[in-house]
DNA sequence: ATAGTAGTTGACCATTCAGTCAACTAAGTT
DNA sequence: AACTTAGTTGACTGAATGGTCAACTACTAT
């Protein structure tokens, strides 16, 4: 019944790419709509605000993206390959951008997460919400590798919070210097930080 | 000659606040005048622009802090404890902080400087400047104290990336999670990086 | 004391912005 | 074909924004 519209997806897309490319607070939903080629109208209809849009896209986002992390942190798959891929597929996805767009634009989520705390709650919170569960992932793995002694980490909880700074840290640097190859890093530094004597044998 | 004033450091000081709890692009100009309890004639007076008033209280913030790190990273400190008291400097600045005002505010250069980037060209570019500045300082206490023989450390440049990364990376996830503790681990978690033998002296 | 200069002010303009709404349109339903 | 309903549009408002300027003020050096 009534009229199909994919309006609300590509507003969703718009401010994804608005907000990621340059920042939330820089972003005007004029600019959102016009991206969009949706008028402003139509904007109100389907959402009530800048954040409102951002959430929903957010939401979306991480649904498309659960299923392959799920692949990626599959229990068949070995703890450590699991974060060694992981790397990898970040390394990989922030090499094809520089090549597609000539920007290294880095981990969305932590960036946003860094610019909008202490205002916009409800998008605050959705951040939490989301770098909470690569956290989750994260600690599995070490969980993981500890219990089939690849490596000595009783601590899984705090091991993961460093292989977490690290990461977004990582990325992060990667997007001020819009350089991806410091990403290359990546897997080796975080199965140094958990000792991990495959680091050994591949250097070997 | 002619009149005195303070308004120029004043619009400095207020923007500096701002984009530090906020972000740069959710300031106006008209908030940085009203917090500085400076007439708009006046800002235009001292400054061309967001993006200058930004520079310029940057640059003046990092002479500021320049000789406080100097003697954080004399020569004269043990190269571990330089960079186990710049962690706990952090951990101590961001915990004042939180009671001061109740938010944990982070590395305001790395927020902001994430946020800008392929924008505002000459704040990236100050940006990356003072960003690379700490980078030196790292990779300094790294080197000696591989020169010393207190850690293996042969590629002091990687190390001093994944320190660097590692370092921002957390105090970026406290301020997303606007929570100063978890900054407790940093000085650890950089030692350990670095597979100093004094975590394992102090753990035991 | 006064002239020159550094700094201040408030009024002003043009744009952009968020947000509203009544009229309209295209699809599905019967 | 007529009805219902989901979605669209453009014109509108008021407020915020960036930016300008001529007149004004306070200081200081002579």
């Amino acid at each position: 019944m009534g009229r199909v519209s994919d309006a609300k997806q590509k507003l969703m897309d718009a401010v994804t790419e608005l907000i990621w490319h340059g920042s939330y607070g820089g972003t005007t939903i004029d600019q959102i709509c016009e991206k969009a080629g949706v008028k402003k109208g139509s904007f109100y209809y389907f959402f009530e605000s800048k954040s409102d849009v951002a959430v929903a896209a957010l939401d979306a986002t991480w649904s498309q993206k659960q299923p392959e992390l799920d692949a990626l942190f599959s229990p068949r798959v070995a703890p450590l390959e699991r974060l060694r891929n992981f790397c990898n597929r970040g390394y990989e996805m922030q090499k094809e951008m520089k090549c597609h767009c000539g920007c290294v634009l880095g981990c969305p989520l932590f960036t946003l997460g860094a610019e909008v705390c202490n205002r916009e709650e409800k998008l605050h919170t959705k951040i939490k919400e989301i770098l909470g569960q690569y956290h989750t992932y994260i600690e599995s793995a070490i969980r993981d590798a500890h219990t089939q002694g690849l490596i000595h980490a009783p601590d899984a909880a705090i091991k993961a919070r460093m292989i977490f700074a690290y990461s977004e840290g990582l990325m992060t640097q990667a997007r001020i210097l819009n350089d991806a190859e410091v990403l290359g890093e990546m897997a080796d530094g975080v199965l140094g930080i958990l000792g991990a004597k495959s680091v050994a044998l591949k250097a070997a």
